[in-house]
DNA sequence: ATCGCACACGTTATAGCATAACGCAATTGA
DNA sequence: TCAATTGCGTTATGCTATAACGTGTGCGAT
């Protein structure tokens, strides 16, 4: 699970989403990579597959985007549910982890003997500066 | 915020919503009414967007679909943090719950001074049912 | 060695989700 | 009466995601 050594493809997304300010769409991720050959959108959606399997990107569903893992190096897949604070004003993502809640869920779902795979957690709001 | 009569559109939608079994995406509801002179996905989203406004409906972003709110003439928005469990296999949506997470979140949110406006809890897996 | 398999890749086409922009009609309240 | 608001209908368009096909490459098993 933990990553092996990407590919040519799955560099050049993880370069673009890495040195991004903030989570991209795949169709920007595409443009930015229009210089190096990309052509066409699966191209991109092949390599975030594997990317997020290997837990060093995680796909934000609210809004149909990609981030880099914030903690470079790690599977973040070890760091049990991960949470993001979305701001829809300059769009900058804070990813933190709480194992409180993970608690909490995790015995919801046992109560109910539901088998969760993989869980969102998106809060979007303001951000501190932006808020002000 | 309360719920004001709906108009007939919004009471379509709901309509097909309640009496669905699980989530329904825009596309599926506007085909479910076409009979009743629907033609266009805008008369859905429009319908759509009140009822979410009203908190008689949710969004499930993560499969980018909607549900009549577990919670029928309340005010679910008086909840707190609505979260959902949803069955890859059946589809099946369990709403519920939790002031611990909310409170955690909260906490969160506060001590990083972000103004939370909308917060979104998806587990994604397998229902009892299908799990066995 | 070569066969079969898994995997990454490229391309074209298509499916699925969502909104912009226009105009019309009904309601309401100054 | 006039202006503002809200809902509605239509056309067109844009954004997001995947299906289905074929190619090449590496690699282990027979």
């Amino acid at each position: 699970m933990s990553a092996p050594a990407l590919t040519k493809n799955q560099a050049l997304v993880f370069d673009v989403l890495e040195k991004a300010d903030g989570p991209l769409s795949a169709y920007t991720i595409l443009d930015k990579l229009r210089d190096h050959g990309f052509r066409a959108p699966l191209q991109v959606y092949r390599a975030l597959e594997k990317l997020l399997e290997y837990g060093v990107v995680h796909r934000l569903e609210s809004i149909n985007s990609f981030v880099a893992c914030a903690h470079p190096g790690e599977n973040c897949h070890s760091h049990g549910i991960v949470a993001f604070a979305i701001c829809e004003s300059c769009s900058q993502v804070m990813e933190f982890h709480d194992h409180e809640v993970d608690h909490r869920l995790m015995d919801w779902t046992k109560s109910k003997k539901f088998k969760a795979e993989k869980t969102t957690i998106e809060i979007r709001g303001l951000c501190e500066a932006c808020a002000a």
